[in-house]
This record gives C-alpha cells, sequence and structure tokens, in this order.
DNA sequence: CAAATTTGACCCGCG
DNA sequence: GCGCGGGTCAAATTT
C-alpha cells in the first residue's frame, strides 16, 4: 500500500516535470574512464588501438526478427527511465492516440517526400512516438536473409540514401551485440557510438508484441552532434513552405523548439537491483583479463551513472545527437534444439555513489 | 576493400 | 561451487 502509494506520488511527479527536463537532465551523464571499441578500434583510456578485421561471405538465417514486424510500429510506447530519486528508473508510456500523436502521425503522412524517419524535424522527433518505435525497429532489425526491411510504409524510402546512419537521436551508432534478456521475451541491442573515443552506448529493447520500447544511454558523448544536412533540409523546406506552420497550428504543435508534453499515462520504476559500487574494480580487472591488447590503464573510476531509458532516444536528438555504430547482435529467436545460450556477463555494474552535483537527477547508468 | 552487422562464445558478478 | 543473466568480443558475413 505504502509502496504503491508512493509510486503514485511518483507518478504524479513525474506528470508534472518536464519532459525536456527529465531528458535534459538524464543526459548529462558523468564522465569516466573509458574502455570502449568502436568498429575494428579499441579505445582505452585515451590510447587507441586499432585492430584490424578481416571479411569473408556468407548467408545466415536469423529468424530472430520477428518483431521487426511492421504493423508493430502501430505501437506507441514510450519508456523513460529516470533516476529521479536514485538510480531507479521511471518509465512512461505515452498514449496511443494523445492529440500529439496523432498530429503526428498527420504529419508524416502529410510529408510527401519520404523522409527518412532520421531526418524528420527535430520538435517532431521528440514526441513522435510511434516513430521512435519504428526506428526501434529498424534499429533492431538490420537486414534480414530475406533482404527485406521491415520499415513502416511511411520510410521506405529509407536511410540508405541519407547521409549515414544516424538514428533520430542524431549520433551514429553501431551495434555490437545483441541478447534475449528478461527470459527472452525481449531483445536486446547494444550500440556504441561511432565516434572515435567516444565512451557512449546505449542499449535497445523492446518488447516481444512491440510496445514497450527501451533504450539506455550510457555514458557521455565526448563530441559534437553530428549535423545532418538532410533532416535540416526537411525541416527546413516545410517551414518555408508555410505547410509547417499550418500543421503545426492545427495539431496545436508547438513551432519552437520549446516543449512540448509527452502524453504520460502510467510510470513504474525499475529497479536496476545491482545498484552496489562495485563496478571500479570489476570493471577494471575484466578489463585486464579480456584485453588481449594489453590495456591496463583501465582505471574504471567510476562513479555511479544513472540509467537513462527512453524509446524517444532517437527522438530526442538534444539528449543523444551522436552518431554510432552497431558491432554486434544476439540471438533472439529461441535457439531451437541449440546447445543453451551462452550466459552474458553483466558489467552493469551500477554504483550508488551520489548524485551529480548541479542537481542532476539523471539518468545514465555507469559505463564501463 | 572497408565499414557495418550478425552471432555464438566469453567473461564475470551475483544469488 | 554452480548456474543464470547480461554485456562484450570478434570471426564470419553482409553491405
Ligand atoms: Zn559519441
Amino acid at each position: 500500500m505504502a509502496v504503491s502509494w508512493f509510486f503514485l506520488k511518483l507518478f504524479l511527479f513525474t506528470l508534472k516535470t518536464d519532459y525536456y527536463q527529465i531528458m535534459e537532465k538524464s543526459m548529462r551523464w558523468k564522465p569516466r574512464t573509458i574502455v570502449t571499441y568502436a568498429g575494428g578500434s579499441r579505445v582505452c583510456g585515451d590510447q587507441f588501438t586499432v585492430v584490424k578485421k578481416k571479411c569473408a561471405r556468407s548467408s545466415v538465417e536469423n529468424e530472430n526478427r520477428d518483431f521487426t514486424n511492421p504493423k508493430n510500429a502501430s505501437s506507441i510506447s514510450i519508456a523513460v527511465v529516470a533516476n529521479v530519486i536514485r538510480p531507479k528508473a521511471i518509465r512512461l508510456k505515452a498514449v496511443a492516440n494523445h492529440p500529439t500523436v496523432v498530429a503526428l502521425k498527420a504529419y508524416e503522412e502529410h510529408q510527401q517526400i519520404l523522409v527518412d524517419a532520421h531526418s524528420l524535424p527535430q520538435e517532431l522527433n521528440q514526441v513522435n512516438c510511434n516513430q521512435s518505435t519504428l526506428n526501434l525497429h529498424r534499429s533492431l532489425s538490420p537486414s534480414s536473409n530475406t533482404k527485406q526491411r521491415h520499415y513502416s510504409s511511411n520510410y521506405v524510402n529509407d536511410s540508405k540514401k541519407t547521409e549515414d546512419k544516424k538514428s533520430l537521436d542524431g549520433y551514429k551508432w553501431r551495434k555490437y551485440g545483441q541478447k534475449r534478456v528478461k527470459k527472452g521475451e525481449f531483445p536486446r541491442a547494444y550500440y556504441r557510438c561511432v565516434h572515435p573515443a567516444c565512451p557512449v552506448k546505449k542499449t535497445v529493447e523492446i518488447s516481444k508484441d512491440g510496445e514497450i520500447a527501451e533504450i539506455i544511454y550510457r555514458g557521455d558523448h565526448d563530441h559534437p552532434k553530428p549535423s545532418s544536412k538532410l533532416r535540416d533540409k526537411a525541416f527546413n523546406l516545410d517551414r518555408n513552405g508555410s505547410t509547417h506552420e499550418k500543421w503545426m497550428q492545427k495539431f496545436n504543435l508547438d513551432g519552437n523548439d520549446s516543449h512540448i508534453d509527452i502524453p504520460t499515462v502510467s510510470a513504474s520504476f525499475i529497479t536496476d537491483g545491482r545498484e552496489k559500487a562495485t563496478e571500479s574494480v570489476t570493471m577494471s580487472q575484466k578489463r585486464k583479463n579480456d584485453d588481449k591488447l594489453g590495456d591496463s590503464t583501465v582505471a574504471a573510476k567510476s562513479t555511479a551513472i544513472p540509467k537513462l531509458m527512453s524509446s524517444i532516444d532517437e527522438s530526442h536528438e538534444a539528449n543523444d545527437g551522436y552518431s554510432w555504430q552497431k558491432y554486434g547482435k544476439k540471438p533472439l529467436a529461441e535457439p531451437a534444439a541449440s546447445p543453451v545460450l551462452d550466459g552474458v556477463r553483466s558489467c552493469s555494474a551500477t554504483s550508488s555513489a551520489p548524485l551529480p552535483p548541479s542537481g542532476d537527477v539523471s539518468l545514465c547508468r555507469h559505463l564501463r
């Protein structure tokens, strides 16, 4: 009872909290020593070791892409984990038929040009839950063996022609792994920013039915967000063409980059369950073991990094506008009769370190 | 050929 | 000590 009340309170608080505020805070991650890998490069601390990779050819089946079904794109969900109080998180779910969402949907249709999902105007991106979900799907569903891409009809003309593969968040990522988590119910993809030496990583997760999408950002970009000419162009075009205003007006959207209320309907805590300060040691240790490159400068000086989860991810450039590259993937489907899936190490050692000064209650989880 | 993904194997903290 | 769970690695593939 008490707990419920508490949650209710928190929920109400959340409703009042400006979405942007949350996101902004959430993006203020703590810098830390990094041990990242980008493409064939490995970055340890300030060092940069490049590891060349070979190439090969063949075709591999991947039936783990069911969740990319376009029909799932219709579901709108937003998950934002904010460490409001502490390294706890809050999950927000958007109302599917909220005016804003509807407007966005209409706006999309209105877009004659099949603008890449990544190229929508920023203010729209920031609240386009539906699109966000879409993007998630795409993000998690690279071309399948059937060479088919399950993109929404609105975005068929995909990013392949955009200057890069930036996600809505404005950054470029490289996938480096994918796993089934939570009893295999949810596929989770791991991405890291492709920017050299950038420590930021993010994990994207969606439920089987595609209703819940979560994005967890970890780390802090140490570089500016790459610009998106295409997006800017599309935005300006429309804006200058008067249609922009019309639409914005019609749907009561704020034409400026000001705040747009996110239709929140539910909130729940997400406990990490691993909020102990243990990463510092374990991380460097693990690295020492793992690093065959002989890096030992991994001073994993970690301080608790709150966790941020948001399906708005790609829709909120201000938060993560960096570039990422995929550099791995995990099996999603039941490895039929296949050997037990190997476990995966958990490194999300989050600590309960004090919150950042500036009242930075944010959300992020420590990055190792 | 290079860059990006896919994937099964690894690693490791934790219960 | 054992196994699970989750994050990464890195060779194999795909683009
Ligand atoms: Zn970055």
